[in-house]
DNA sequence: CTGGGGATGGGGCCC
DNA sequence: CGGGCCCCATCCCCA
């Protein structure tokens, strides 16, 4: 009797035992996993940045004669200083500072054990672009099988890794990560990771939830990125992926609260990309490409309860400016793609460039560099922020007097009414602070309104008002002339046109007539494209 | 293909 | 200063 309570004693510490050590494997490699991933997402984008970089340094060697933009090339050259004191000050918090590792899980093996060999994998700098999708589940939710999601231009296998966490039977113990906690149902990660320069430096605290990615060192080795930034590129290029990848920080910490995350879809934590070649586009963040659409604000609904008005500094988790870097695209400030909403909204968002060579004094007291200067970027940079705001106030105090000087017209009027409230972003000027906040909506794709009927945002009020008539089937602009109601007067104006047989756009090339723009545009379109 | 309606984004203005 | 409204532009869908 004494033996067999021993043998089962025995064998209860050796499961237990087994338990702690697949734990334990397991939190290891997802931690390692992390920061392997941030860092080739990282190394991605600073390879995609030196492509833009070299093209953007020809069309800048046509124009370099001019004057004065060598005048501006020494104002920007104290830009990539601080660019790279900031680089430099990231750089020394990482502790991944060698070559890129990665663990190598033995082909076949859905969940790790303790018996089994773990290969790290040093210094291959092969070009591969994949996602890692880290799935954590305990034994209620989630069977053995293992998630993984690859893009198809992988090369090199050895980088292939699917970890999975917290397989069956593992406990919630000996885990410090929250995701693999018995609470939270099941977490999946996505990260997109390319290629590696082993150069490239990247600080990863999975252990805290957080990752912050700093970029390499490679890009201010190169002499032509220096070069180019002198040259009046988009400064700091560098920086610009800072607020994506805080973006990406934020989306670990949301991501380990415990939502549900099986449809990445419909979750409206993990909103945000990072743009990317399409045809390598990761799962995880292709999705959100797909949709064309850009809707940060998704991601802080997670944070603020539904149908209400965000509280500024509360709700909004991400506030931040990104910018879109593509591939082949001089890395311009456009945040087209992440901030526009699929319609039109970042067609208003001028190319940085062009504020520079419109307002000289850009250069020095952009918003941006003031904002990056002092560390903004990382936190929050949205117009409802009061750290942005109060930089903003500072920003137009220093630009305001000069630029509606030199503006002129379009910026400012001074006949009509001073608008020396400029956005911060494409300079327009407003008349007031409130009306200049709005307006930077359209650049940050802030939508502090949402509906309480189906979740929609919007970054005005009105507008979320207007749009309840959708679902109250409020109809207040009735026609005169026929039983027609409308839920907008915009709507009836236009209907009534059906009555007046008004047809005010006549096509120039045809003569025929139309009652509405957009009618005359597409019919040029189509029957005059050639002309 | 055209016209019509709906929905939304953005600017301007008024109260 | 905030709310609200008007207006315009654009896109989408459908008949």
């Amino acid at each position: 009797m004494a033996n067999s309570n021993g043998m089962v004693f025995h064998t209860q510490i050796a499961s237990i035992m087994e338990v702690l050590a697949n734990a334990a494997v397991a939190e290891i490699c997802k931690l390692v996993d992390d920061d392997y991933a941030v860092f080739r997402l990282e190394i991605t984008q600073s390879q995609k940045e030196n492509r833009s970089l070299r093209k953007k340094l020809l069309e800048l060697k046509v124009a370099r004669e001019r004057a004065e933009r060598t005048a501006r090339e020494r104002v920007l050259a104290s830009s990539v200083k601080i660019l790279d004191r900031y680089r430099g000050m990231a750089r020394g918090e990482g502790h991944l500072t060698a070559g890129h590792r990665s663990f190598v899980k033995p082909a076949g093996h859905n969940t790790w054990r303790d018996d089994q060999p773990i290969t790290i994998d040093e210094g291959s700098g092969t070009s591969t672009q994949q996602v890692i999708v880290i799935e954590s589940a305990d034994a209620e939710t989630a069977g053995p099988g293992v998630k993984q999601e690859r893009s198809e231009g992988e090369e090199n296998p050895r980088h292939s890794r699917d970890i999975q966490t917290g397989a069956a039977g593992v406990p919630p113990v000996a885990t410090e990560d929250p995701t693999t906690t018995a609470a939270q149902p099941r977490t999946q990660r996505s990260i997109t990771e390319v290629s590696g320069t082993p150069n490239a430096v990247l600080k990863s605290e999975t252990d805290t939830k957080t990752l912050t990615l700093h970029t390499g060192s490679d890009h201010r080795s190169d002499p032509e990125t220096l070069g180019l930034r002198r040259l009046g590129c988009p400064p700091a290029p560098g920086l610009e992926y800072l607020p994506v990848f805080h973006q990406i920080q934020k989306m670990v910490n949301s991501r380990g609260d415990g939502d549900t995350l099986d449809t990445e879809v419909d979750d409206p934590s993990c909103s945000y990309t990072t743009e990317m070649d399409p045809g390598n586009m990761p799962l995880g963040l292709k999705r959100q490409t797909d949709q064309s659409k850009w809707d940060w604000n998704q991601y802080s609904s997670s944070a603020c309860s539904e149908g209400c008005l965000d509280k500024k500094g509360e709700g909004l988790v991400v506030d931040e400016v990104t910018v879109k870097v593509e591939g082949d695209v001089p890395p311009t400030w456009n945040a087209d793609s992440h901030l526009g909403d699929g319609h039109s909204q970042g067609r208003d968002f001028l190319d940085y460039r062009e504020s520079l060579e419109i307002n000289p004094n850009v250069t020095t007291h952009s918003p941006l560099h003031a904002l990056r200067d002092c560390n903004l970027v990382s936190t929050s940079m949205g117009p409802s922020d009061s750290h942005s705001r109060i930089l903003f106030n500072q920003v137009l105090n220093s630009n305001d007097s000069a630029r509606v000087q030199t503006q002129g017209g379009g910026a400012t009027s001074g006949n009509i009414k001073e608008k020396r409230f400029l956005c911060m972003f494409c300079n327009k000027g407003f008349s007031c602070l409130q009306k200049v906040e709005i307006h930077q909506r359209v650049h940050t794709g802030e939508k502090p309104f949402s509906c309480t009927q189906c979740e929609k945002r919007f970054s005005r009020q009105d507008h979320l008002k207007r749009h309840q008539r959708v679902h109250t089937g409020e109809k207040p602009f009735s026609c005169t002339q026929c039983h027609m109601r409308f839920a907008q007067a915009g709507h009836l104006k236009m209907h009534l046109k059906v009555h007046t047989g008004e047809r005010q756009f006549a096509c120039t090339h045809c003569g025929k007539r139309f009652s509405e723009r957009s009618y005359l545009r597409i019919h040029q379109q189509k029957k005059h494209s050639t002309l």
